[in-house]
DNA sequence: TCCAGAGTGTAACATTTGTTACACTTCGAT
DNA sequence: ATCGAAGTGTAACAAATGTTACACTCTGGA
């Protein structure tokens, strides 16, 4: 678990001994999930620090209507909800749920306080998970600005462009995309086959190849 | 100055001759602003921690085709950017002008940091005040994920309903709201109408008299 | 008082997206 | 190898929103 922990943000520049000694000072638990499972709901207190181990979750905003937004996967060792766990409304802002079996680290929010004043470095890699995490959702609302699904698709792309090549890797289903990006699924593969009879992308299986860079950017309008 | 920063989430806790013996061991200055001002633009390197201390800023996304979301408005006597002077990716999310002639206190990165190692409540309060923002940014996405103008409205004005009684104050027009709703002003304008004439809610100029709080209500299925 | 500018109500029309439905493909498990 | 589930392409239609234009109202200052 220690090999692990060392890897994560939170425990960046210490080494296992070092993370070893600080956790067995406090209280903790690890807890098993399993896939599908719903580990917090939206609107509920945050009391206790999560640190991912093993397996995958997600969060995703449901609306009223029963549609969703999934903001993010969750993989290991990284840290949960980590910016809702002090401020003034420390709510889960999005349902919490597994999308495979796994484990994680708890701690109780008083102990994990402890945790962080014991040791500055903790202190101030929390902190910068923190800004991270709202930098995140700063970037995850010029995502959310875009008006067309033509932009977001374009956004999407160059930022996902691997450096050197024409290339994105899709390591999501079109199903998944439509969810992220909170718009419905035959829409998306619709607006994909427009850009492809542009000749601006072809979009295969696991891959997408961009055939126009240009074009791409100017649906952005000529920037990025 | 120090009165006015006493009262600043930063130094909350601190007594004025405290705040005075911190801010003092570290270079600073003040900065004056006027109305329209830009201090900042997207995508600029965040390199100075400001408080403002008088006046009005606002943070807002200009998109590529040069319309805008407006994220916030910045009051006295709250920090510009806290959330983003640390973590990976320290850059101005939008564009920070001046809504009025105004005042900041400026610390480049390194002596307020240098201030937060200095006090404990300092570095906890900041850690208090970047939560915060990630929380807010959370609602905004919140926000933003609504789907229908119908949606938007319905929260917003359940969200600034007067306790007590019916009514919301409008302090902004029609034309800002549209702005941060990130839709058009003639379709605000629009579904307003359709609100009128389903007598849920009547919009005077300055003010909204919901009619009807439970049609209002199940726009957003019921909930809330 | 009157004027200019900002804000507002509204309409016709264009554009984008959602909805639903169905056929086809891919891929993994049995 | 076959089956079934999940993913994908596509079409017709409905619904929501944007665009543009114009008339009207309010308000503050000359």
């Amino acid at each position: 678990m220690f090999d692990i922990l060392k890897l994560s943000p939170l425990f960046s520049g210490l080494d296992t001994l070092e993370i070893n000694l600080l956790i067995n000072k406090v209280f903790h638990q690890i807890r098993t999930f399993s896939n599908q499972e719903v580990l917090a709901f939206s609107g509920e207190k945050v009391e206790r620090a999560m640190i991912l181990l093993e397996g995958k979750l997600q969060g995703e905003m449901v609306d009223f209507s029963g549609n969703s937004l999934k903001i993010e996967e969750i993989e290991p060792p990284q840290m949960v909800a980590a910016a809702f766990l002090y401020g003034p409304q420390s709510f889960f802002p999005v349902n919490l749920s597994a999308l495979s079996d796994g484990k994680v680290l708890i701690f109780l929010k008083n102990d994990f306080t402890q945790l962080l004043s014991n040791d500055l470095r903790l202190l101030n890699n929390y902190l910068n998970i923190v800004s991270g995490k709202a930098q995140f959702l700063s970037r995850k609302i010029t995502f959310l600005s875009f008006k067309t699904i033509r932009e977001k698709i374009a956004y999407y792309l160059l930022n996902h462009l691997k450096p050197g090549t024409m290339l994105v890797f899709l390591n999501q289903s079109q199903k998944s995309l439509a969810e992220m990006f909170g718009v419905a699924r035959p829409s998306i593969a619709r607006t994909i086959s427009e850009l492809e009879d542009e000749k601006i992308i072809r979009w295969e299986r696991n891959q997408v190849v961009i055939l126009d860079l240009q074009l791409l950017r100017s649906i952005l309008g000529r920037q990025l």
